[in-house]
DNA sequence: TGGATATTACTACCGGAGTAGAAGGAGCGT
DNA sequence: ACGCTCCTTCTACTCCGGTAGTAATATCCA
């Protein structure tokens, strides 16, 4: 069973950084969140890697004078159980409701609206060769 | 445009037993919480239900000698915005990526599936009034 | 009326997220 | 060799969620 792993929003931002480049450094980091509009200290996202790595979620090795990191959880993994949590404490696990509200709260484009139904569809399709 | 409504773990926990029933004592509150596992003490739920007072999620009303909480903020409403905000931080919004983890993370009965369908089904019609 | 009981009010504490300054080391250009 | 710049390390602080004890107060019952 895969291990429930919460992250916060900030750790959350900072994985999803690693997730794109697979490693990255401070600077590196830094300089990805201060694009999406988060002005940090360099050392508040240093002490952020640091901590998080003493938590097993992200590694690092050395190279020259900085450090590369890398994540060390899935980000399949990491929505998965964030996404099922919040289904849980919210609708008691129900997803339908889950979806609605997730459609209700969303502007879709046709286009996601097409591929919804395709995942609708392979759905239904495992669920008959279980069977 | 409706505020961004995030709750913690109990903070929501409370909040479904007081939109579960439309009001509550503290008493009531924590029998439930205790009913569903959650052994706290009476002072940590009255705790609580007072910091959350204090940030307009709940009001109470005194009758006799307790107090008588009743949510201040929709279930809609709270479920909407956590939603859209997880939609966010973990997939820049891409709601089929979301659903997509919704649908792999949990066992779905054909009955569902049918309900995704028609939902969907229900928002394309929306999509195509709209414009 | 007086004591047991239920309820609120106040205060305190812990842990974790988030934030960042100050200090110290390493490398580089000139 | 010197100073500048980039990097890590250490330390500290704030805020909030969660947890609960103790004190004060109201109520009810015998």
């Amino acid at each position: 069973m895969g291990k429930s792993a919460q992250l916060a929003a900030l750790q959350l931002a900072i994985m999803r950084v690693l997730w794109e480049r697979s490693e990255a450094t401070v600077a590196d980091v830094r300089e990805a969140l201060l694009a999406e509009g988060r002005e940090l200290a360099y050392t508040t996202v240093a002490t952020m890697l640091a901590k998080m790595e003493r938590k097993g979620q992200v590694t690092h090795r050395a190279e020259g004078k900085a450090f590369i990191y890398r994540p060390m959880l899935g980000q399949e993994q990491v929505s998965r159980s964030m996404v099922t949590d919040l289904a849980t404490r919210l609708f008691g696990g129900d997803v339908t409701l889950m979806v609605s509200h997730l459609l209700d709260g969303s502007e879709l484009s046709r286009d996601e609206l097409t591929r919804l139904k395709a995942l609708i569809r392979r759905k239904e399709q495992e669920e008959r060769d279980a069977r």
